[in-house]
DNA sequence: CTTTAGGTACGATGCAAGTCGTACCTATGA
DNA sequence: TCATAGGTACGACTTGCATCGTACCTAAAG
């Protein structure tokens, strides 16, 4: 049962959402950014520069949000992203793992792209 | 590159492409007998009780073939299906355990239902 | 109080995905 | 040789998704 912002409780998380919010590439990257930065600090919705209209961007955060990937705080103006990071690994242990490897993966890609380019 | 019948190799694998076959139940659900099955006997399109038309799960079975997920060889008549285990491991490591995990869960969850059943 | 910045709601649009029926192809077996 | 079973190719239809513009809301800043 989702609360009234739309969160859903760990139990209530379903494997076909989160590989559905994941196969977009803009909302993918939302979920490696704040893997990677590994503050519990989070992020404005505006932060993650998203080449996307202002509507666009709500509707990618709120399948981000419904699917059970992030956890979103209103602060008056401006809404605060966070990874559910403790709840996700214990619902689907390795997924995050398996982020994080992926995109540890395509940075070396991209280094040895430009490496190679200035070798030009 | 794709082979001749569609198959990319590891390195051309996309995650996106993954998550996306993935997020259908039913795509899901071939996996996941593939993956607890485990032999390596590889089974018939048919024989998965897709409760689909034809020429749909000939589609569900090329968006899994191309995806990378499974591998598929031509049998004259017939067309066998075998998870491509080694190399998702290889590639995504953690994925399959994911999924079998989930597997597990509902499957405990589907029988919690029926003894909860019995005792009405 | 007015402006401004960050987000949401709603409606519209274009495109991709899931579904199917039909026709066709290829081996196996009677 | 002919029928049959398993799959594919093609076209069509329907639904869902990503995208956007516009209008609106809320709080902070001036």
């Amino acid at each position: 049962m989702p609360d009234a912002e739309g969160h859903p409780a760990p139990e209530d998380m379903e494997l076909g959402k989160i590989f559905a919010a994941l196969a977009d590439p803009l909302r993918r990257k939302v979920v490696l950014t704040l893997l990677q930065e590994d503050g519990e600090t989070p992020r404005a919705c505006g932060t993650f520069g998203m080449p996307v209209a202002k509507a666009t961007r709500t509707h990618h955060f709120r399948v981000l949000r419904e699917a059970g990937l992030i956890f979103q705080v209103d602060r008056g103006n401006g809404r605060l992203s966070s990874l559910r990071r403790a709840e996700l690994d214990q619902r689907f242990p390795g997924l995050l793992d398996l982020l994080m490897h992926e995109g540890a993966r395509e940075a070396a890609k991209t280094e040895a792209n430009k490496t190679a380019a200035a070798e030009t």
